[in-house]
DNA sequence: CGGTGGATTGATCACTATCAAGTAGCGTGG
DNA sequence: CCACGCTACTTGATAGTGATCAATCCACCG
């Protein structure tokens, strides 16, 4: 009955928590293809399904009402989604999605309808703990988000998004021992500001400076870290 | 079985969500007394409950290990808690609370043991939904306080701060048509600025600025909404 | 009655947004 | 095949917002 103890060991290092969902993989759900550029759902459709990453890469965005009716409402990248992590989760308080879910590429998700998840959730603890847990890592990857926006310079920003990013990439491989690492962004300078809460020339010029100190080898979407420890201090 | 599809009506509308938890009223839980300023938990303590506040206010405060090691760790507010919302959640993802939970007030809790909670939830769909959608209300508030972060400037933070707190008091009483409110602010101006990402200057200077102009009524502690439009827009 | 923590206000500075220009990659269509 | 237009990215110059440093005031309390 009582979880594991170690279970959050592994996973309370990182800026962002993955969200993942095992105990479904048994379980016979029904898939579907998002093509690059389209929506998963948008905000204020009725919440129908949870959904897993399979393959492929998705951005969620959050709109907010501008205070001045006439300007601009405000608009945030809050998550940057990949393999096996869920989808939809923001959706259940309200029934409705909370937020536009839109694919960086091609991806296919596998549809977990909310009516079978909850009795399946009811009737085996295991699966039961296991979305809470998903839940409760998602309320700490925003918290983690809101903390980053509210304390750390942009410099600091970027290097943890690339570290994130490598980590959740890493999941499998050498964690942390091999020096260089290779990443191929699946997002535009934009979204990668629009989640940091920076403009995307102040991802630029960050991104620029970074090579130039050589933490990082930069080609457009190409990143290769190559001085970790530059970017975790200083 | 399906969720009343309007549920979310009410609730959509403020920058940041309430998590209540009704169901479990009718449960004897213990309650525990928490000093002003006491710690009703710290981060990385063993998760052995849930709390629900039943009187008083509670801040949340995240920690994180800064990039330089012999600096101050990034530390922040990420939320206040008032009557009737739940406490903890952030840590059942690796059963440890993930943030320290500090009474602003001599205050009081409910205490829902965890490996209570659970079974509880699996024998009554109801309540495992409720608890669902509290966990999921608790992502969309961090998402929003993240995006208010990323895009809104110090100004509107403040005002979204102030028109939040006040609906969240008001939970009850008028709404939206009675013009002058009163608010009594359990948490100081570092507080404030600390969970808007800002310093306890620019609240202060913020909240100057606002009464000048006739937003606000302001005296220490004591916060007027004289014009509840103003601080919407512009 | 001094002391302490909280709040206000002022002056200055740094960081990042903004505006602007120019480059590079890529798919489309002449 | 190359010209075109589009989007993404980079880099520079400038301005603005909020941080920082500092002084003062105030209320509460031992």
């Amino acid at each position: 009955m009582e979880p594991s103890i170690d279970a959050g060991a592994s996973t309370r290092r990182a800026p962002t928590l993955h969200v993942r969902f095992s105990d479904t993989d048994a379980i016979p759900f029904p898939t579907r293809t998002v093509e690059r550029g389209d929506a998963l759902y948008c905000a204020g459709e009725p919440l129908r399904s949870l959904y897993t990453v399979q393959s492929g890469c998705f951005k969620t965005v959050a709109t907010f009402p501008s205070s001045d009716d006439d300007s601009a409402p405000h608009t945030q990248v809050t998550g940057f989604h990949f393999e096996n992590e869920t989808l939809g989760l923001d959706g259940i308080c309200t029934n409705r999605h909370e937020s536009d879910a839109v694919a960086l590429e091609a991806s296919v998700v596998r549809i977990m309808p909310v009516g079978i998840l909850e009795p399946l959730c009811r009737e085996y603890a295991g699966m039961q703990h296991e979305l809470l847990a998903i839940m409760s890592a998602e309320i700490v990857r925003a918290s983690r988000l809101a903390l980053m926006l509210g304390t750390m310079p942009a410099r600091e920003r970027v290097a943890a998004f690339l570290l994130d990013f490598a980590e959740r990439l890493d999941a499998g491989a050498t964690s942390s021992g091999g020096h260089p690492v290779d990443l191929l962004l699946p997002m535009t300078r934009a979204d990668i500001g629009s989640y940091l809460g920076l403009e995307l020339e102040t991802v630029s010029r960050t991104l620029s400076k970074l090579q130039r100190e050589g933490a990082i080898g930069l080609n457009g979407r190409q990143v290769r870290i190559v001085d970790r420890a530059m970017l975790e201090h200083h």
